[in-house]
DNA sequence: TTAACCCTACAAGTATTATTGAATTAATAC
DNA sequence: GTATTAATTCAATAATACTTGTAGGGTTAA
């Protein structure tokens, strides 16, 4: 994880409408949603629905599958945890618990997330 | 946590000026560091910087203290579990065993991220 | 108390992002 | 084969954030 991903992931999730969208994918976990029952939920023009799929996923917060003339989206939970680790790198000298177990966390699931990335 | 509040954080780390500084005050822990010495490592005029810790503060990512005529700031743990937790809440129906460490860890977290909230 | 230093507040110019509508691609149904 | 549905791309407008310079408040040293 360098710099620019995680601008980008960061940037991602600055935003009501992205906020919402990635929120209703991780409560709906591995069924995910297509595109137009997210714009249903949400009440979103499906152009701009689109426009904010699109930033999510190319920041590497979602995956996409085509089903037909569907496509369906999924929240892509190691994107997220990549983003923890990126900020908790070499984190805290002086080494608090609760800074020793975010560490632990984001370190153990850093190797996982990089096996399966969504498009770049 | 509140979609606001979610928002301001998210923006806060989707700069590469803001996450330069989170993620120095985060090495370098608990000790923190004065607004000009951060000035000196990151290369950044005085006024922007404050602009951008001012930013980070609001957000709730850095605490800051008056010494005398410095101002020390440090990384704010809390403040980046509370985004986790509030990424994560109600997270997969589906539970796989990545999710749940997830889930575990922002909810155990985050009653203790509750109680010393830096200024608003 | 005068001077020097640290930092922040304000204002202006520049640049980036969000939203909307029209048009396009792709897949299914008739 | 034509029509219908699903989703995206493109272009234009409106809104927002980043950076820089000047000025000001507060603290320490002479």
């Amino acid at each position: 994880m360098n710099q620019e991903a995680a601008i980008a992931g960061f940037e991602a999730l600055a935003s009501a409408v992205r906020l919402d969208i990635y929120r209703l994918l991780i409560r709906q976990g591995p069924s995910g949603m297509v595109a137009g029952d997210i714009a249903t939920a949400l009440d979103l023009a499906p152009t701009n629905l689109s426009f904010h799929l699109k930033n999510l996923t190319r920041a590497g917060l979602l995956t996409v599958v085509q089903e037909g003339r569907y496509q369906r989206y999924r929240a892509h939970l190691p994107g997220m945890l990549e983003l923890l680790a990126y900020l908790t790198e070499e984190c805290c000298g002086g080494e608090p618990e609760l800074c020793a177990e975010v560490v632990a966390l984001s370190k153990r699931l850093g190797a996982q997330a990089d096996s399966d990335r969504p498009l770049p």
